[in-house]
DNA sequence: TCGTGTGAACGAATTCACAGCG
DNA sequence: CGCTGTGAATTCGTTCACACGA
């Protein structure tokens, strides 16, 4: 990609985008992500560098822990000195594959979906919601933020002409596996599922799960065993 | 607790509740947490006995891993048979701590906290959003399901008035901390988070997130790296 | 015989500790 | 000298494999 057109980086030590795919963890690629914001917060309020100690603080895990998620990836930091925070905050977002927009749809204009539709972190961070499905013929037609609910029956469709890559499942626990796999059939290899179920989606095919039942019992299970 | 005053259970091989606090993973409760959802479904078809495997395929994990999660806690299987659905049920709802309700503060009635007052399987599952606030003084006032949505100001009062064990905080990302410590001072020691920010707790308050943007930033990578 | 319960083996993730570079 | 980068040690979680009981 466009790494060695920036005349100033000829010194990096790792090409990023090139490097092999050793199979990174799920907590790896959060922290990350975590990482990131941390990042920015910290550009935004002027700050140059940063050590992989105060990184892990604000991160609520270890120095060490930061170096090795980092080092999965190449070497970014200055010794004796820490990082950059312009330059770290742009590696890891090549990283993530934040430096192009993605093209999201959002299925099941709910309550769930009206939350994610607003939500401003999203776009902002190249999450682009480009339609809007539901089954609900009171629904259908009605503008949803800068978009216009479209009936269920053209999922298909819309999904393989706008070429949506991600997938947001914010409909009914039984309706869920039907519109995974229809969406899966449109070209969508990576899927958010809001519904409190189990899904199945082929192999290559990403799927994250959003579960605040799962969550909340997670607290009752803590509350319950330290008490006493 | 009240538990050798049932007369019926001398014959359970381990008293669950009693059991030895062996740190237990927090996949391992999220797991019992889908095995129970599961069950609650196997048990609505009125199926009454289940194996690890068949267990582990809904789950979608390996019926090992579900005999190592259960053992955990206890020996709840009878060997050559499986498992008694309804009474699996039972015992993971005991361990988890729903056999009771719980007591639940909202924190920010925008539209997250909107799709969670609606959100039915919060109630059938035994938590009771208690107490809704906010600080914009359009809200305050307005009723929102059962409740009334009630000044920020009055929270530390009545969360501590209501005895509230669980707060969900969906206020933007500058706010929460702030939130979250007047909320543990309230005497709350469990949050749902989903502010996009780390939150600090005290330790012995527990602490889950739920963060939209980590789990698409998640699948973006998972993209960026299977591409090519 | 069948499927659980569990020690033992394995593998993955985190932490340690230090060599090496700026 | 300070802080990174990284092998080595350790801890934690999962999988294996089989003895045992219904």
């Amino acid at each position: 990609m466009s790494l060695q057109s920036l005349p100033g980086a000829v010194a990096k030590k790792e090409p990023v985008a090139e490097m092999r795919s050793a199979k990174i963890s799920e907590s790896a690629v959060r922290r990350l992500s975590l990482y990131l914001r941390l990042l920015q917060e910290a550009d935004s309020l002027g700050q140059e560098t940063i050590s992989s100690e105060e990184l892990a603080d604000r991160a609520g895990t270890t120095a060490a822990q930061v170096r090795k998620d980092l080092s999965l990836f190449g070497s970014f930091g200055k010794r004796g000195l820490g990082y950059a925070v312009s330059e770290l905050l742009q590696e890891i977002r090549e990283i993530l594959g934040l430096n192009r927009s993605w093209r999201v749809a959002l299925v099941g204009a709910g309550k769930i979906g009206s939350a994610l539709i607003t939500y401003r972190n999203f776009r902002t961070r190249g999450f682009h919601i480009e339609a809007v499905f539901d089954t609900d013929p009171d629904k259908v037609g009605k503008r949803w933020g800068t978009q216009t609910i479209l009936d269920d029956t053209e999922m298909g469709s819309v999904l393989a002409g706008k070429r949506i890559e991600i997938a947001v499942i914010a409909v009914p626990a039984d309706a869920a596996q039907g519109v995974v796999d229809r969406v899966v059939a449109s070209g969508v290899s990576a899927i958010l599922n809001f519904a409190p179920v189990r899904l199945r989606v082929p192999k290559g095919v990403s799927l994250r799960n959003v579960d605040m039942v799962v969550e909340m019992e997670g607290l009752a299970f803590a509350l319950t065993s330290t008490e006493r």
